[in-house]
DNA sequence: ACTGCCATACTTCCATACAAGTTTGCAATA
DNA sequence: TATTGCAAACTTGTATGGAAGTATGGCAGT
């Protein structure tokens, strides 16, 4: 497993601001970084031993990513995961993802298929406690969704949104439902194999509608994390999807 | 109109980062500074009487959303507009606003419809010639269909996306099919108030396709700044669409 | 005329210093 | 004790200086 331990020196010879940022991102992510933690740019310097300047370029990047709080001349904080921001992020990427599978299955390629098949293949091996490995292949199994129909360029737009989500997928360590994630995958590739347009759009929107059934949960069991509009959780009036269930 | 001399001093009043950013992002989109052009810390920082670091910060941000190209220690340069960029950006908007006019002939409300029928009133009033009204008439109609099912934040995501976009509507200053496009905004929101789901969201996307009808045109009159795929033009291969049309 | 070398100027990136505003805590006062 | 005022220690925003690398133009040599 990669090295996380925020101390390890960078690499002096790469630029340090797109590793800093990295990092940062990492460590706020995975919630070592809690909502709410205070942080500062001087701070940040010390620690990793580099001038201000490239640490306050991340915590700009970062707070685009909606990842950090920048009040000037307050302070800066870890923000709390806008329940707002969570749904946007996954309204996103349904819309997308849901546009990219239909063209998938419309040019379908037997290669690809087999690529894929594959990847799913790893994926089962994964144990069922090892959230990290299960996150890096189940990202990177959409990616090659995205890249299979040409729109590589598309899917880093949709990774500056991601963020929010991956928050709170780390937050559920427990009770992830990996089995039936693969499963979903299964799934799309088999209506993708079989030319069959719709099922295969059906099909990626339930699984990126799946969030929507554990975050309630994962809000309860930390509801200090969290940013919710007025009055708690209504979600049957902020979040109409498409799929009917949440309308 | 809006003032648009880039001469004209900032209000040092007000942070500085995001005011040139603004500014010379205008100035991009607007082709006042053309692809290929050279721009450097110093030189913009002389002209607007600012420190370096503002200005290196605005350029950060632009070269993010594509419309800079800092080769460090080279140059930054203007980017040209990649056409595989220009594809990437209305593929997103398509798949993001065919699931948006989705939910919102599903949850149709009457005050809106009035509302859109207003703006789009407003949209025939304005002069052939008049492009930069029209833009922005344009622009806060699909940002209202966006708010109108709760979803602001998801438009934020877009433009920022949008850019290149822009850049090829800047470019098309003579034959805007103005009345098509009005036409079309017109359709949208009848089948919204049909709530007839499928008829708004296939109305958002052919209007969401109709730049890929000027395109070539575009490209074909500014050759120079784009930047094109091997072998020129190819939209048949490049880029497959959910329409048909150009697959 | 043409080629290769080298000094100079220019670029961005990083470090450091200063400015302006906010928070914090203590002390003075009622 | 409670409150008010102020000063010092923070914060981020901006300015400036230096370092490393690259483009450019002139000059020497062929």
């Amino acid at each position: 497993m990669l090295q996380m331990d925020p101390m390890r020196p960078l690499d002096p010879a790469l630029p340090i601001t797109p590793q800093l940022t990295q990092r940062l991102r990492d460590r706020i992510i995975r919630n070592h970084l809690k909502p709410g933690d205070r942080i500062s740019e001087t701070e940040i310097a010390k620690v990793y031993d580099v001038s201000r300047q490239p640490v306050r370029e991340a915590f700009i990047k970062l707070a685009d990513q909606g990842l950090l709080l920048i009040r000037p001349q307050r302070r800066t904080v870890v923000s709390r995961i806008a329940y707002q921001d969570v749904l946007d992020a996954r309204f996103l990427r349904e819309a997308i993802e849901a546009d990219i599978v239909r063209l998938l299955a419309k040019t379908r390629d037997d290669a690809l298929i087999g690529t894929l098949r594959a990847q799913i293949e790893l994926q089962k091996r994964v144990h069922a406690d090892d959230l990290e490995t299960f996150t890096q292949l189940d990202e990177q199994f959409h990616r090659m969704l995205a890249d299979a129909v040409g729109k590589a360029g598309t899917w880093s737009f949709v990774e500056g949104v991601k963020a929010q989500m991956d928050r709170v997928r780390f937050l559920s360590l427990f009770d992830y439902p990996m089995a039936l994630l693969i499963e979903q995958h299964t799934q799309i590739v088999d209506a993708v194999e079989a030319r069959d347009l719709d099922r295969a759009e059906e099909n990626a929107r339930q699984h990126l509608r799946l969030m929507l059934d554990y975050l309630p949960g994962v809000i309860a069991a930390n509801p200090s994390f969290f940013d919710l509009p007025e009055g708690g959780l209504a979600p049957s009036v902020n979040t109409p999807t498409l799929g009917g269930e949440y309308t």
